[in-house]
DNA sequence: TCTGGGGTCCTAGGACCC
DNA sequence: TCTGGGGTCCTAGGACCC
């Protein structure tokens, strides 16, 4: 059934999974959250992190805050304080590579670690080194982590998955059928809701008689991404890790709910302004200039009305996308309708390079406002975001305006940035 | 989980060309 | 203009993940 190569020319794959990372974190800061029922997510409105008390009196993730308070108000809930999570993140990447250069960071509290060879080196057999590995980080950080080792990235993150909290689990050849005859097909990586059906139409519903199937069958009957998982079940290894240390995007989204579904086209151009403001000052973080950006408006039904325009010369600058978006609302926009979110992606980003622009394009007026966003940036890292902003943004005022209310520091005064 | 926000990859099908 | 076959590129939308 299995990949007949010997254990020997098989790679060891680590999972590393931060156990409800977002209150671990917390914790080490302030242990007086020990013990006790707590969320991270309050300013979002949602449930984002949950402690396993919290899980326990029946909390779930994306929850909204107010139904967590009127139902168990024992649960403390927090802001997001996402600068010391990426903090803890970093110490972690540092201490695995450590060990291994080839590490794949894929999420904030999760990456794969390659292994392979390592044993050798360390002198351990690879549970000892894994265990050393998970001793060290749960020691340096005071924070608690399940890992998974396997032959490939699939295996290794239904080993992480097994035993959490602070689990270890070493999936091989010796006792892969006992795991897959205990997975639902539904708890594999990859495999969402909509497939699943697809798998239970063929009587699939364990991954042991998924990878029972014969190979032509799948193939025939499955598109790539399932063919690839079935493959790794079977011990082969097909996904590479992506240890590529640059950090860069294909797509850049910003989008956000409002408090009461609104049809007021002010309000409404104003939401998708501050979208802009974010998705542009992000792209100038990371460098990058969109050649095509996508509006959204979610209806109340949850249903969507989308625009996509590529743009005449690549940007990261918010006024020409607003102008962009003004030039086409109405294509978007129903005053018979009400919408309940804006939203934008600026797409196909491209490195900056100089502008590659027509002959029309104005030089000098760019250089001028590559100066201006230059500065606008700084105020934001000094001052806060919604130090300054856009004119445009202003009619959402409400958000604002609660927003700095936050602040500690309400002394900043506004100023409008106007075309 | 009746629905928050930010991403990636895959594929069918249209546009266009020879 | 009729209309055969085949290729590439691009896009919208679906599915999945954290």
């Amino acid at each position: 059934m299995f990949d007949n190569i010997s254990n020997e020319n098989k790679k060891a794959i680590l999972h590393i999974d931060g156990d409800c990372f977002f209150v671990s974190c917390e914790r080490a800061l302030n242990p007086s959250l020990n013990n006790k029922a707590v969320v991270t997510g309050k300013e979002r409105k949602i449930a984002s992190a949950l402690s396993y008390e919290a899980k326990a009196l029946g909390v779930r993730r994306g929850m909204s805050i107010n139904e967590i308070k009127r139902l168990y108000p024992q649960t403390i809930i927090l802001d997001s304080n996402y600068d010391v999570y990426i903090n803890f993140a970093k110490r972690m990447y540092e201490i695995l590579r450590r060990y291994s250069s080839e590490v794949e960071q894929y999420s904030i509290d999760e990456c794969f670690v390659d292994l392979s060879g390592l044993d050798k080196c360390f002198k351990l057999s690879y549970n000892d080194l894994v265990i050393k590995i998970k001793q060290e980080l749960e020691r340096e950080l005071n924070l608690s982590f399940s890992a998974g080792l396997s032959y490939n990235k699939s295996l290794a993150k239904i080993a992480s998955n097994w035993n959490k909290p602070a689990g270890f689990v070493n999936i091989n050849i010796s006792n892969l059928k006992y795991y897959l005859s205990k997975l639902k097909v539904e708890n594999i990586w990859g495999i969402g809701p909509s497939s699943v059906k697809v798998f239970h139409r063929y009587k699939i519903n364990i991954a042991l008689e998924f990878v029972n199937k014969k190979e032509d069958f799948i193939k025939n009957n499955f598109q790539k991404p399932y063919y690839e998982i079935y493959q790794e079940l079977k011990t082969k290894y097909i996904y590479k890790l992506k240890t590529s240390s640059k950090k860069t995007f294909q797509s850049i989204s910003k989008s956000e709910t409002f408090n009461k579904n609104s049809s007021d086209e002010n309000f409404i151009f104003s939401q998708f302004s501050i979208n802009i403001e974010k998705a542009c000052a992000k792209a100038r973080r990371y460098k990058l200039e969109a050649t095509s950006v996508l509006f959204y408006l979610k209806i109340a039904d949850f249903k969507y009305e989308k625009i996509n325009i590529n743009l005449e010369n690549h940007t990261n600058i918010d006024i020409e996308i607003i102008k962009v978006l003004a030039e086409n609302f109405k294509r978007i926009f129903s005053p018979y309708l009400k919408y309940r979110a804006t939203g934008i992606t600026l797409k196909n980003l491209k490195e900056m390079s100089g502008r590659q622009s027509d002959i029309f394009y104005n030089h000098l007026q760019t250089q001028k406002l590559n100066n201006l966003y230059f500065a606008c940036d700084k105020i934001h890292k000094n001052y806060g975001n919604n130090s300054i902003y856009l004119a445009s943004s202003m009619n959402s005022g409400v958000d604002y305006k609660l927003m700095n209310k936050d602040k500690k520091n309400n002394s900043i005064p506004y100023i409008a940035l106007v075309d």
